[in-house]
DNA sequence: CTGAAAGCGCTTACAG
DNA sequence: CTGAAAGCGCTTACAG
């Protein structure tokens, strides 16, 4: 076995054309059974493998999807979100079931896009993923339209967006933490979290929240809402931030679970108590959540539905057929960090 | 523009052959100055994109490595290490950089390899990452070896390997978590995590720490070691057993920092407080470690550095030439979780 | 520096 | 049910 053999090579073991290789290998019905056992026999003796090039060319499709995970650039680099991992990992195994490959990579907003693996056909389509700046990279959006590229997007849904994209209810999710909270007595949430059309996840969930503080009669106050992106140290300066300006707060929703742990380790240094004098809660549900100390309440998405639901809108997009853009329900996850009566 | 551009309408478009605008676009000498901006404004008018299938088919090479993530069945399969989340992040970053593209999958000890990703050609080489019990499936990496494929795996580093592997100084990192836990007064520490010559890098580190220990005279109590698998649920457990025992102990090494968060959650469960009355300290430093309460003592490894070279390891022997295995340091963090004297 | 031609390894009408 | 043949879109000796 000195080189790669090929269907040729399989062809002339089993005593048939290539072409009946070929057809048995795609699992054709046109193929004897007889005929296919031999051909299946010498597959194996060769340890033969289809090449996908070859597959790939000549049927003008790859098999593959490109997932491209894009965020704000970060000091290292190398982080990368809990929340998209277990995306991934739901991404990933929806691909393989469906018999697609994945093609994974990661875009910085500076650089340019690899949209090219659908231009290139080392795709049929590619999957978005990302917190970031969302209107920077609209325009990028309404090229892959022109282009005609079949794309789908992880993110808010909005009217009005190119595309089609999934995303959960951050809306119904915000309304969810600011009705708890209210219920555990606090007056004077604050919110950590980018609170504009920038960040139209954090956005939805920031207007969820105050929807229902103003129908519970809280006012809003301003100094009350401190930027931050999704990562800890992001989170531990807009606590740091937020301590510093002095107006008075009883409890902390933050827009992603990493922000509301660097929230935490920044309460904790200023010996402030969460439940006791802080009620927390963050968004995502990482696994972490479930063991800092105290355990975090947030709000859960359900991130297996979401990537097959992603995977399944691209293939039909790509097989032409209609895709729609949907919400999929959160589930607030009520934990140590925000139950003030457990607490005394 | 109704379909895609192929190189013979650029051709056309630029007044020149097909196989000189193939020329230009692979970056030839071999083409005109003037010629090569003729090609290159019809490509960008077509916005052409060089098809990778038949590319890689003509080249016999893909431009492409694959990521096999293998871990052991989780209840949540969508469960990853974080620890790996970084590995991932700067394998992609190394691949790009190489103008390579990563396909990316994981694998299920249960379900067979896609080791095919080579064998098919849609890869040239493949990585291996991954905790897992190692001797299941050291028979593939033997198969793979004599198939000749090209790989490199991410692990403990052992004489009498099948093929490459780059790991961290896992033994070296041991030995600090125990020459600063004695520093620190422990005399009787636990270690969680598995050690056996199935988990190779949780051995190597519990070796690393049994050592010190001996050299200072402590005596290694088999109760004070506990099974555990890289998770934070499977990191309390162990806790719990470890607590169930009976043994005392002042202090625990966790195999990996998932395990030590729920080793932390199980203590604190139990009343035993961080680092007063129990030492704790992780391995990985993945990010969460820095924020915890309190903040996780843990063993940091340089993943920016391993993916490089788990990725020029790969290219070398994809190009043939000689490729070593490599051992990296390890960097001991320290943190409150472990300051015995701090916490007065 | 450029073009004509062969060929990478498949898939799939077409004809039997 | 099977084979001969065309062709997917490139790359690269070969000849000028």
């Amino acid at each position: 076995m000195k080189v790669k053999a090929t269907s040729i090579d399989i062809a002339h073991l089993a005593g048939v054309s290539q072409a009946t290789v070929s057809r048995a290998l795609r699992g054709s019905p046109l193929v004897n059974e007889e005929t296919r056992r031999r051909i299946q026999a010498a597959v194996e003796q060769l340890n033969y493998k289809v090449d996908k090039n070859a597959s790939n060319l000549r049927r003008m499709h790859s098999g593959t999807l490109a997932l491209l995970l894009f965020e704000d650039p970060t000091p290292d680099e190398s982080r990368i979100n809990p929340f998209f991992l277990s995306m991934l990992g739901s991404i990933t195994r929806a691909c393989a079931q469906r018999g697609y490959d994945l093609l994974i990579s990661f875009q910085q907003f500076s650089h340019d896009w690899h949209a090219d693996f659908a231009d290139s056909n080392k795709a049929d389509g590619i999957i978005l993923l990302g917190y970031g700046d969302y209107l920077t990279h609209r325009d990028k959006l309404d090229k892959l339209v022109a282009q005609r590229t079949c794309f789908v997007r992880w993110g808010a849904v909005l009217p009005d967006q190119p595309g089609v994209s999934i995303g959960c209810d951050n809306f119904c999710g915000g309304q969810a933490v600011a009705t708890h909270l209210i219920e555990q007595g606090c007056r004077r949430p604050a919110f950590l979290g980018d609170a504009s059309s920038h960040y139209p996840e954090f956005f939805e969930r920031y207007r969820g929240y105050a929807d229902v503080l103003q129908q519970a009669g809280v006012v809003i106050d301003p100094a009350l809402q401190v930027n931050a992106e999704s990562t800890e140290s992001s989170g531990y300066e807009a606590m740091q931030e937020l301590i510093a300006r002095g107006a008075g707060f009883d409890a902390v929703f933050a827009a992603s679970d990493l922000i509301a742990i660097g929230a935490m380790r920044a309460l904790s240094d200023h010996g402030l108590r969460v439940p006791q004098d802080v009620a927390l809660v963050g968004f995502d549900d990482i696994p972490t959540a479930s063991f800092v100390n105290p355990t975090l309440t947030s709000v859960l998405q359900d991130t297996n539905r979401a990537g097959e639901l992603l995977v399944d809108c691209l293939l039909q997009l790509i097989r032409r057929e209609p895709a729609e853009s949907a919400i999929l329900p959160v589930k607030l996850m009520v934990r140590g960090s925000s139950l003030r009566a457990a607490s005394r």
